[in-house]
DNA sequence: CAGCAGATGTAGCCGAGGCTACATTTCTCG
DNA sequence: CGAGAAATGTAGCCTCGGCTACATCTGCTG
């Protein structure tokens, strides 16, 4: 990229890109999250089972979110976040929390939103979840019961 | 893939790899489609720089998008799409347009809103962003001029 | 307490999408 | 017209995230 022209519209496309490289980070440290919530324990197979990918795969992802100091395992054993997978994992459900609520308070249907929700969310920057939060307030303070049009 | 059991959370991340695919597709018809709006032609260096990869980047998907029928071309010679690919390309337009509307009406700063519309609107189906057409009509009905709150 | 089933790990392949370095073509302009 | 610069193409390498097939380990159970 020696001193190649990049118009403004490029960097836009360099930063889907990068967000595409955290994406995984996110949606496994998110999965083992959820693992260890609900199983107990997160095992290869079940992070494999969740993601929809082989076994071989996972590992694969594993040891390099280890190497990156978001996940603990050893071989043939659980995995388990470190403090900064946990904090990683924190904020991945926070923004997909907001994202989906979201997506449910502008009317789309539950399936389709959990559907739209998982792509999107990694795309949401800052600026945009705030809005959605304000967003999400604002609709609270109109409906505050649970009676929500769907 | 066998007979492997997949969660019922897993097919929304294999969907979400899926979009993967078609994103660049999109993402590079929609730019030839631009190009030629502008430029009165495309060449692989205008694509390059304005996708902010090499030039080489663009040969080898150019390619691949004119064996998917696509795009046309001959070597040396400039981009344009098939009637296929127009069609994408007004697709692609065309959700860009209500997801970067739409950021914009929640509030979304200009800037923030295209970066972020450029990586979410392949993951935007077909439920959200009629959801999306809706809320954008309820807010132009509330405000019908152009004046709408940043 | 041995074996077997199931979970995990390893080897090696594939395609997509990046890149650099080098080769070739166009085309402009002196 | 004919050079040289700019555009395009080719070769070959990289990482990531898929996969299958095969090897190994664990842990349960007979």
């Amino acid at each position: 990229m020696t001193g190649r022209k990049r118009s403004r519209v490029a960097v836009r496309f360099v930063k889907t890109r990068d967000d595409h490289r955290s994406e995984t980070a996110e949606d496994y440290v998110e999965a083992v999250a959820d693992l260890v919530r609900l199983h107990g324990e997160c095992r290869v197979r079940d992070l494999a089972a969740v993601m929809g990918v082989s076994h071989v795969t996972v590992i694969r992802i594993i040891a390099r979110l280890q190497e990156a100091a978001l996940v603990e395992t050893a071989p043939y054993r659980p995995i388990t976040l470190t403090p900064r997978g946990e904090r990683l994992a924190a904020r991945a459900r926070h923004r997909h929390e907001i994202v989906l609520a979201f997506l449910a308070a502008i009317g789309v249907p539950e399936e389709a939103a959990r559907r739209d929700a998982e792509g999107m969310e990694h795309h949401v920057g800052d600026r945009t979840l705030a809005c959605m939060e304000t967003f999400l307030a604002g609709v609270r303070d109109r409906v505050p019961a649970k009676e929500r049009d769907v």
